[in-house]
DNA sequence: TCGAAGTAGGGTAATTAGGGGC
DNA sequence: TCTGTCCTAATTACCCTACTTC
């Protein structure tokens, strides 16, 4: 997987589509859950996911939309 | 460890690897976090910088990348 | 030289990870 | 089996002002 850090700091992916991270919090809204659910779901590899040096967790928009849409 | 900055903000080490430096923001939304926490990565020790002569802190892109795929 | 944007500091409130129990 | 909630410690976000960069 190649990725190109953009002159802003965007995430670009090789078809050309500039990706953004979002928080816990922020899916857990989207699905209409608790954002510890949504943690739980990264443990049982239900949804992809990025972290931080510190160890916290984020996940890429794409991806977020792509269960929404029924991944 | 020597190394040269080039005009454009690049980083050539000895082995003749151009190395580009980003700033606090565009590691920050890289890690979907606030450019300030990315600076306190570096006073923790959590992750590689590189200051300018006034002060500012700057990234390679090389030592990013590693953290990315999980240091 | 001017204005806009980014950065370094510090201080405080909010968020997160992890475990445990329901 | 899955989820929401309680707890603590660690981490982060947002507020401000002053300085730097473009």
């Amino acid at each position: 997987m190649t990725s190109i850090i953009g002159p802003n700091g965007t995430f670009t992916t090789e078809t050309g589509v500039t990706d953004r991270l979002l928080t816990p919090t922020e899916v857990a809204r989207f699905f209409g859950v608790d954002p510890k659910t949504v943690t739980r779901w990264s443990r049982t590899g239900r949804i992809p996911s990025v972290r931080t040096p510190s160890g916290q967790l984020r996940y890429r928009e794409s991806e977020v939309r792509a269960l929404l849409n029924g991944g």
